[in-house]
DNA sequence: CCCTCTCTAGGTACATCGTACGTAGAAGTG
DNA sequence: CACTTCTACGTACGATGTACCTAGAGAGGG
C-alpha cells in the first residue's frame, strides 16, 4: 500500500487521524472529472494531451510515446502531466478513446429491414480505416476493454444497427466482441506484416526449408497448391463476410 | 553496426579490410543454431531458459519477466542470458514456442468424415485451456506471429483437420487465423475481465450512469433486457460454434 | 479587503529496465 | 603445444514510470 504516509517519526499527529479516507480517487478515468473549479486554470486538457500522444504515436509508433515526451510536446514539464494523467496507463486510454472519436456514424441506421448486413460491412470498412491510420490502436483495443464515452458511442451504434435482427441484448454484445475482435486481428495482421517486411526473406527460407523436411506434409502441401497473395481488401472483405454470417446467424443451432 | 571493430586507433590494419562481414546472424531466432560445437559447454539450454521464464510469466505476469530475473531464476549472471537471446524478444519467441508445445494432438485425425468440426471443437477448447494456464499468452500470440517450430506443428494440424472439406489452403489458412485470434480474443477477455474485477464496481456504476444519461438509447435497453452473466464456458461454446460455422462455410456466396 | 485553502507547474531523485562493451577463462582444433 | 572460438559475467549508460517536494496562482470565507 504506497498511500501517502505521514513523516512517521515525528510526535502523534494532533486531532485527525493520520488519513481519514483519502477520498478515493476512482481508477477508471472517466470517472473523475475533468476540472474541479478552484485553483488556477490548467494550461492544458485532456483532449489536448490525447492528441499530442496520438501525434506521437502516429509518427514513431507506441513505444515513443512516454510520459516525457507527451509532456516536452506540449510544452510541459514530465511531471505536470501527472496532475492530468494518474498513471500512463490512463493515458492511453485517453488516446483510445480519442481514436474512437473519429467514428462518423450515420444518423439514421439506414432502413429498419435486413440492411443490417451492409451496415455491419460499413462499420468494420470504417473500423479497419480508422486502425490503418493509427497502427498503434489495435494493440490498445485488444489490451484493455476501455470504456470510454466514445466506446460507449460505438457500442450504442453497432446496437442500433443490429436491432433489426432477434437477438437478444446479451447475443449483440458477443457479436460486438466478435466483429470488434476480428477487424483489430486484421489491422494487427497487416501492421506486424508491413513491419517485417524486411525478414521476409529470412521467414519465406524457413517456412520453405521447414515445407521440405517432411515434418509438416499437409504443411507442404498447403504451400504447393497455394496461389499468389490475394489483395489485402479483398482478402479483408472475404473474412468479413464469413464473420458478419456467423454473427447474423439465428442462434446456436446444434 | 555495432559489430567488433579493430582498435581503429593504430595504424591501417594490415591485410583484411575492417569488417570482411559480419556473417549477418538471422533475426529470426528460429534460423539460429542453438549450438556451434566449439568452446566451452554452455551450462543452459533455449528449452531451460524458456521454462524459466515461463514459470516467472505463470507466478508473477508477463512484466515480471525481465532478463535479470530470468538470469537470477536460472543462477545465471545477467548479460550471459545474452549468449542464448539475442535479444529480449526472442526470449518471448522462445515461451511462446515452449507454451506451444503443450498441444497434444491426435496421431490420426479421427476419422476423414465431416468431424472435422468435432476436431475444430477439440483445438479451440485446447488451446483455450492452455491460455488459461498461461494468462500472458494471448498478448503475445496476437503481438508477434511467431513461427516456431511447435507452431508449425500446430498449423500442420490445423490443416490436417480441415482436409477433409473442399476448401483451398489460402482459405484455410484464413481460416486458422480467424479461430486462433478467436480463442485468443477469448482468453484476453476472460484475463482482463479477472484483474479487473476489484474496479468491477466502479465500472457498473459508470455503465449505469451512462446508460440512464439517455445518450446511449441502445445501450440502455440492452442493458434492461440483458439476462444474468452467462457462464464462462458456455459462453466461450456458443462463440466458437458461430466461428466454426463461418470456418466452415462453404465460401464466399454474395 | 486579506487570509487561507486548494489547486497547478515543475524539479529532483530513485528503482528498474534493456543492452553495449570488455575481460577472463574454458574447450575444442591445428 | 598454440590458437581460435566460444561462454560467463561485471560494469555502465540511457531511458523509463513515478513518488515526493517546493513554489506560486486564484477562488471563498471572514
Amino acid at each position: 500500500m504506497p498511500s501517502s504516509k505521514p513523516p512517521a517519526g515525528e510526535s502523534a499527529p494532533p486531532a485527525a487521524p493520520a488519513t481519514p479516507e483519502p477520498p478515493e480517487a476512482p481508477e477508471l478515468i472517466w470517472l473523475r472529472p475533468e476540472r474541479t473549479g478552484r485553483g488556477p486554470k490548467p494550461a492544458h486538457s485532456r483532449a489536448s494531451i490525447a492528441a499530442a500522444a496520438i501525434a506521437i504515436a502516429d509518427a514513431e509508433g507506441l513505444d515513443a510515446v512516454s510520459m516525457r515526451r507527451v509532456a516536452a510536446a506540449l510544452g510541459a514539464g514530465t511531471m505536470s502531466l501527472y496532475n492530468y494523467v494518474p498513471k500512463k496507463e490512463h493515458l492511453l486510454d485517453l488516446m483510445l478513446d480519442a481514436a474512437t472519436a473519429e467514428y462518423d456514424f450515420p444518423a439514421t441506421p439506414a432502413t429498419p429491414a435486413d440492411d443490417c448486413r451492409e451496415g455491419l460491412y460499413r462499420l468494420a470498412h470504417q473500423q479497419l480505416a480508422i486502425m490503418r491510420r493509427h497502427p498503434w490502436l489495435p494493440a490498445l483495443v485488444i489490451a484493455r476493454p476501455g470504456i470510454g464515452p466514445n466506446a460507449l458511442r460505438y457500442t450504442d451504434h453497432f446496437l442500433a444497427v443490429t436491432a433489426p435482427t432477434r437477438l437478444d441484448g446479451t447475443t449483440r454484445m458477443e457479436a460486438l466482441a466478435l466483429l470488434n475482435g476480428f477487424v483489430c486481428q486484421y489491422a494487427q495482421y497487416e501492421r506486424t506484416a508491413a513491419a517485417g517486411a524486411k525478414w521476409q526473406g529470412e521467414l519465406v527460407g524457413y517456412l520453405t526449408r521447414a515445407a521440405m523436411s517432411g515434418d509438416y506434409p499437409h504443411l507442404a502441401a498447403a504451400f504447393a497448391t497455394a496461389g499468389p497473395p490475394a489483395d489485402p481488401d479483398t482478402a479483408f472483405d472475404r473474412a468479413l463476410h464469413r464473420v458478419v454470417t456467423a454473427i447474423l446467424a439465428p442462434a446456436q443451432s446444434g
